[in-house]
DNA sequence: AATTAGTTTGACCAAATGGTCAGGAAGACG
DNA sequence: CGTCTTCCTGACCATTTGGTCAAACTAATT
């Protein structure tokens, strides 16, 4: 974490650059569908200059999936115990879908790496996410418990929510096409869909 | 479609043994980022002769999609305008989480392909899968209309049905990883949680 | 201005990959 | 059995790909 600040202005900017030009490039296409040279030049860089930068294609990628699962907790992170239970919830859950809306290319590239049996990151999955998880169901398991929601499987209450809300950033195409709309009308009626499902969800 | 029918007993057994293994490398590493050989020692041939079968890799992989574009709505095409709402919506439901216990790698083949922008499969999205759903959300908003289940957007209910079901497939390292469990005890309490989800959200 | 440290690139390499082809092996059939 | 068609393979090819390197260029620093 410490070495990954580059010194001088022209590393960091660079970086920044590069690992937004693999983003960019990895959730269109994967990691084995990538290749330097696409992300070289979105990036305005030459493909050896790339790797000025990042040891290898690989270092990108890693780099870029360990950065973006810290800001793919941080909102479940905010769940409060001690807050309202379906207030809660339902703000955890428009949070996953605002993220969905604003970063979907950041859940299209963590979606592929679930999808290919998560090589790089099976490590925080079982670790980081796993707990973090099993916490939060912990603490919705105690509000059900308490009567303060309908009793539910917690755990699978959390899977819900992921799917649902990463669907329409995933899936977006799919979404779109159905739909027949081109841009992100879709969110303002997922939002009223999801909002109405899962406080029905969480009734007694 | 015809000419898809391989002539001898011998096409017919190879063409197989190739969809099929094609299916296992495809949906672990997606299009790109499977390699020909790879499905040949896959299929226990060789690489020219894999070719004899299939022109090139591409049509591998493009066979591959339509015929399971077909597998994929039928469960849809089941429901029935003149069965009970609340019955055949959830019985819809249920094929669907048993399609992805029963066959991930086909899902994941799909969303391999949705999430990387369709190339292969837009015009079936825009034609037969948008038709179809279009059609039974009509359905669907009709019951709502009579009074017969809760309103809600009817076509938001196929994708959250899509979506909730899917995700115990393509994203099953994540649910293995998050319940520490190994093969298919999830699916178990999956649909006892999508049961009482879909029954409370379509109860009056 | 001179020296040094940091940055950039064209040319290059080895391995992997999709695909071809001529000819050989194996079935089908009269 | 002989012929004809279908099936299969080793060797090969052009391209792409991740990655290297020496040399050139630029920004700091003295």
């Amino acid at each position: 974490m410490a070495k990954q600040q580059g010194r001088t202005r022209i590393q960091k900017k660079n970086r920044t650059t590069i690992l937004e030009a693999a983003l960019e490039v990895f959730s269109k296409f994967g990691f084995r569908g990538s290749t330097l040279d696409q992300i070289a030049k979105q990036a305005g860089l030459s493909k050896p200059n790339v790797l000025y930068y990042f040891p290898s294609k690989e270092a990108i990628h890693t780099e870029l999936l360990s950065c973006l699962m810290e800001t793919w907790l941080d909102p479940l992170l905010d769940m409060d115990a001690n807050g309202d239970p379906k207030t809660e919830i339902l703000a955890y859950m428009r949070r996953k879908l605002q993220m969905s809306r604003d970063f979907p290319r950041e859940s299209r590239l963590f979606a592929n790496e679930i999808l290919q049996g998560a090589p790089h990151i099976l490590g925080e999955l079982k670790g980081e996410l796993k707990d973090l998880t099993d916490e939060k169901a912990a603490i919705i398991s105690g509000w059900m418990d308490q009567g303060l929601i309908a009793k539910s499987n917690a755990h699978h209450l959390l899977f819900s929510i992921w799917s649902l809300t990463q669907h329409y950033a995933d899936f977006e195409v799919q979404v779109c096409a159905v739909l027949g709309c081109g841009g992100q009308e879709q969110y303002q009626q997922a939002e009223e869909y999801l909002d109405a499902l899962f406080t029905k969800l969480l009734s007694i």
